[in-house]
DNA sequence: TGATTATATGAATAGATATTCATATATGAG
DNA sequence: CTCATATATGAATATCTATTCATATAATCA
């Protein structure tokens, strides 16, 4: 069997031919970069709300009933990623979201988790 | 300001209104979860392989330079969040996408990765 | 039947991460 | 200037997770 194999596959041609085509490593680590930013309940459930309109700080942490420290550490992730943009206006930070992908990406996460069976 | 808020929030109508609109909790977490099985290298490396074609689990080993144990574990994640479907012939697994939503996912989180300035 | 091969899986471990708590920064009010 | 408020952030901690190692299962072959 393989042990880091190239020796012991079924399908060395298939084999190569695939990893041919592979995406770069830095390609697939930010795309899973990106999906690891989604995974996530809180931040999930602070794009949904910035979905439906612009919010300030402290009204995202009475949507999604927590602490104002625990969402402010998960805007600082969204903002790294580029999901989110904000505005300041005097003491009061006032987020959005990014672009129209991030309204996707809620879309077809949604609807899939929606088609699949109940578990 | 806001302990678990309600009182101090900025902007009551509004946070009454979000929250109104809010996702189920189930919906929120079944949509990060299929994210976050995304949001790793290493699956989202199988997962593009076999967007590519059908392997078996040796060979995914061969393809990612990764041992077979490692492959499996990962496989099996991937499996229980249906992204994935299997064949038996014989000893040999082989492999595929579970549908077209995951070649879709694929593609965006990759295209928003390429669009996203190099870091 | 016994040996070999392909895959799966349980336990252990090292590394990542979400939240809390305490505190810092910054803006506006009085 | 001093106080209150909105937000950000560092450190600590508890939980989760990806990989490894050892081993189990299952199928084929001799």
């Amino acid at each position: 069997m393989s042990d880091i194999c190239d020796v012991f596959c079924i399908n060395k041609e298939a084999v190569e031919v695939v990893r041919a085509k592979m995406l770069e490593h830095n390609l697939v680590a930010d795309t899973a970069e990106i999906f690891k930013v989604l995974g996530d309940p809180t931040r999930m459930r602070l794009l949904y709300a910035l979905s439906q309109r612009e919010l300030c700080v402290c009204d995202l942490s009475a949507v999604l009933g927590m602490t104002q420290s625990a969402i402010s550490h998960q805007l600082r992730v969204l903002r790294s990623a580029r999901l989110v943009r904000y505005r300041k206006t005097g003491k009061i930070v006032y987020y959005t979201l990014a672009d129209a992908h991030v309204t996707q990406f809620i879309d077809v996460g949604v609807d899939h988790a929606r088609e699949s069976q109940p578990r």
